[in-house]
DNA sequence: ACAAATTTGTAAATTTGCTGTCAGGTGGAT
DNA sequence: ATCCACCTGACAGCAAATTTACAAATTTGT
């Protein structure tokens, strides 16, 4: 697989496409925002890693000039910027999918060869999670269940997608507290019961039933319809 | 899983030694390295966990007095970017790892778990224990029989783990009190039996037969099916 | 730029339910 | 028959989880 990386970073970029070249991927790395869009532009990859911020031009704007040439090559962003919002715009200037950093390298791995095996250009593909009869959609920010329309804030959202994407899998509050509140050193805070309280009383009370169990002293698991 | 942290962070040490504790690890949190020296001399741990800089004795001259006194147990470092120098780095070569601080404790995880696997054990991935007609699948924290759904408490969920992998070896009710309850010494406890009877009471009962065999003054198996 | 409205985190109150102890019962071994 | 190990159910203590209320922070509209 033919994959560009965008990162500016001296420890990140060389780690990013070590592991990729490692995974079996022919990477090209790029430092420079100008050079990396020539270079999308002329090459045929597969996927596209961008930082938000480098010199030159930031991935962004990278990615926008891109979308606008017709180019559709799908776009994953690396973002360490942790704000819900700063998510988000990667994601409305036509990102495919994005990851806070730090992240786990395997994580990582997951979702850029999950990118390129998925079909249909990335303009009508709208990045959809589903699990059951819950649905998300990341651009257009929206949550269905049962073909309701169920209105979250952000951080219930996020809450809501981080559980998405692990498939069933317990997530601890560690986890939960590093995903979606890039809290690293505070295991007293209770933020996270609070949200997942909320979360349920908008997501299984209308409905009446269960959808996130908790696992004592643990976490939570999301189960699959 | 027997862990021992060296992290004299007080925000750090508690918030590495939280998480390990919720996906299951069983954590010594150290400050000073020469406790930690000591106890890692002589307690059977499956992986280390040390900080570079520590009052005391440094991570990196801890493990040197480990490995002179011959204790191979894999070692993984947690150190600020400006530390990583190249003995730092060379710990890959042998065998031993490192983590730049910040870093995500979903990575973190990963890697000491990927280190405890190291000799010579190639199995795992899969999650899933199975015994008969009976399996649990640790990511999920499931446990079917038959098919049929199985709600157990973490407690009971630890003990049949235990139970599945030891497949038809006895457990003496030591063995049990240590791995399930961590507790070295207290012959004059009921728990096992008492945790005993009521995964009978779940696993047994509703399917009219028998897989936890009782071995009269020494302890349990648990018989395939 | 300001005020209103919404969202988010903290803290406290309440609920839930897991865990270990104990007491009484059962059954096997000698 | 009697001792001893094991089994089981009851119960109380406690810690974790849930919910609620409130205050801080952020966003939105003007």
């Amino acid at each position: 697989m033919r994959l560009l990386v965008l990162e500016d970073d001296a420890k990140l970029g060389p780690w990013v496409e070590q592991g990729l070249r490692e995974a079996g991927h022919v990477v090209d790395l790029f430092t420079d925002g100008k050079d990396a869009l020539f270079a999308a532009i002329d090459q045929a990859y597969d996927v596209l890693v961008l930082d938000r911020m480098v010199p030159g031009l930031d991935g962004l704007s990278v990615l926008r000039a891109l979308r606008q040439a017709k180019v559709t090559t799908p776009a994953i962003f690396l973002t360490a910027l942790s704000e819900v919002d700063d998510r988000v715009e990667g994601l409305r200037a036509g990102g495919d999918d994005y990851l806070a950093k730090p992240f786990a390298f395997s994580e990582f791995l997951a979702r850029v060869e999950g990118l390129a095996r998925r079909p249909g250009a990335p303009e009508e593909n709208s990045a959809e999670l589903t699990a059951g009869d819950i649905t998300i959609d990341l651009h257009k920010r929206t949550c269905t269940r049962q073909g309701k329309q169920v209105d979250l804030n952000p951080k219930e959202f996020l809450l809501l997608e981080v559980f998405l994407r692990s498939k069933g899998r317990v997530q601890t509050r560690t986890m939960l507290l590093e995903k979606v509140w890039d809290m690293n050193f505070d295991p007293t805070t209770s933020v996270v019961e609070t949200h997942i309280s909320r979360l349920r009383g908008k997501i299984e009370k209308p409905f009446g039933d269960t959808v996130i169990r908790n696992i004592r002293g643990t976490g939570y698991v999301f189960e699959q319809a």
